[in-house]
DNA sequence: GCATTTCAGTTGTTTTAACAACAAAAAAGA
DNA sequence: TCTTTTTTGTTGTTAAAACAACTGAAATGC
């Protein structure tokens, strides 16, 4: 296990190179490689670790009853996942989550995380900090993207994603990390409904995009 | 304040009410009295303590910039608001805190509570168990409620929404927390949509309903 | 008990986004 | 480089939900 690279994600932020390998024995770390497509967790299970991608990446997949599915996230290297059921001891998990390429996945105890281990490290407590604002942190992705979606047209969605876009890059011009297919589902409308209405906004004047990149006109800035 | 109920409290559960009271003198516990309609906090704001409802509720309320604004949350006699924010420090509140009704919040310094206190009590980890718990919890609802909007038609979202509630109550007769209103803005829909395709649902044998009273049939049940 | 207001169901109309099919452009691979 | 695949933009059609307006029912207040 690399604890350099460990010391560089945001569960293990601030915390020293030694200290995580004392850490890693406490917190019963296993490691465990995926091929791509395998499975890592299935919905109906529980579990009591939390997953940190070391490297690769993994879907956070929704399967629906008539046999369609749906990629809800993606966790790549040095994010976490499966904590938010982690912590609710006996939660069944509502998705699989799959290696969506080789993937290497350290496993957590979230129990040993929550108790100060016997030798009552000062990093534990880092720890712990670090997990509660990772977890803030999706909780506002998610309430962001609520927001995002509340609007009924694909005009208003898009602008209110792309004026929280320019407000985060503090600018009128920006990088948007998605693709159309991906901000398509991310905002929950179809895709070539997009390009469409893309296209019209742009003959109205209200932005300017070229692939990933946007530039709003003021007329497109709201609050 | 009153300890025997703030021992019935998600975030104090499982603390002797002797130790609470000991406690909230570590955490620069304060008290504050709000008439129905008053702000407690602002879009913009940041914070670093948490409010605990002590007595009548709270809304979360996005507002538009054309004007419009939205109830995203509820928050209810001996729950948590704001704790995302505090968690993250600097992060500006996106949306406003308002008393719905008459209300006593108990605002509790975040960081405090995540650092062991001078007493390193073993209530502190308790506390921060409960914490890490609660925003688990806060997420999984959003993503239940991610899930429910994910499909276009509004008698998917109603059957995605309604048999999540069948497999929580455990039958396929319970009732809903939501009026119409309430259900329609949950959903993302226009409420006399919902009422015009309930009817049709029930005309297809899928349901029985009586106000918040719902009955699945066989035909209804997924996954 | 009566008046008033909120809530829920119904219907018809209009808007709009989903859908399908296709062509051009870009990217990836051989 | 040439081929193949993926991505993106365009158009027209269709299905569905939003919207508006109204009625009856239920709840609230006086």
């Amino acid at each position: 296990m690399n604890e350099v690279f460990l010391s560089n994600t945001a569960l293990f932020h601030g915390i020293r190179r030694e200290e995580i390998r004392e850490m890693l024995g406490c917190l019963s770390a296993r490691e465990r490689v995926y091929q791509k497509d395998e499975t890592i967790f299935r919905a109906g299970e529980s579990v009591h670790e939390i997953g940190l991608v070391e490297s690769g990446s993994v879907n956070i997949v929704v399967n629906f009853y008539w046999g369609g599915s749906h990629i809800f996230g993606h966790v790549t290297r040095g994010e976490i996942f499966a904590e938010t059921y982690a912590a609710i001891p006996g939660k069944e998990l509502l998705n699989d989550v799959v290696a969506a390429e080789p993937s290497t996945v350290l496993f957590l105890d979230l129990n040993k995380l929550l108790s100060t281990c016997q030798s009552d490290c000062a990093y534990h407590r880092r720890l712990i900090h670090n997990l509660v604002r990772i977890s803030a942190q999706k909780n506002l992705n998610l309430s962001a993207r609520m927001m995002h979606i509340a609007p009924k047209s694909i005009r208003e969605r898009l602008l209110s994603y792309l004026n929280e876009q320019a407000a985060i890059h503090g600018s009128m011009h920006f990088s948007i990390p998605f693709s159309r297919r991906q901000l398509a589902d991310y905002l929950g409308v179809d895709r070539s409904a997009l390009s469409n209405e893309l296209g019209k906004m742009q003959r109205d004047g209200l932005l300017v995009c070229r692939k990933n990149e946007f530039t709003l006109s003021g007329d497109a800035a709201v609050s």
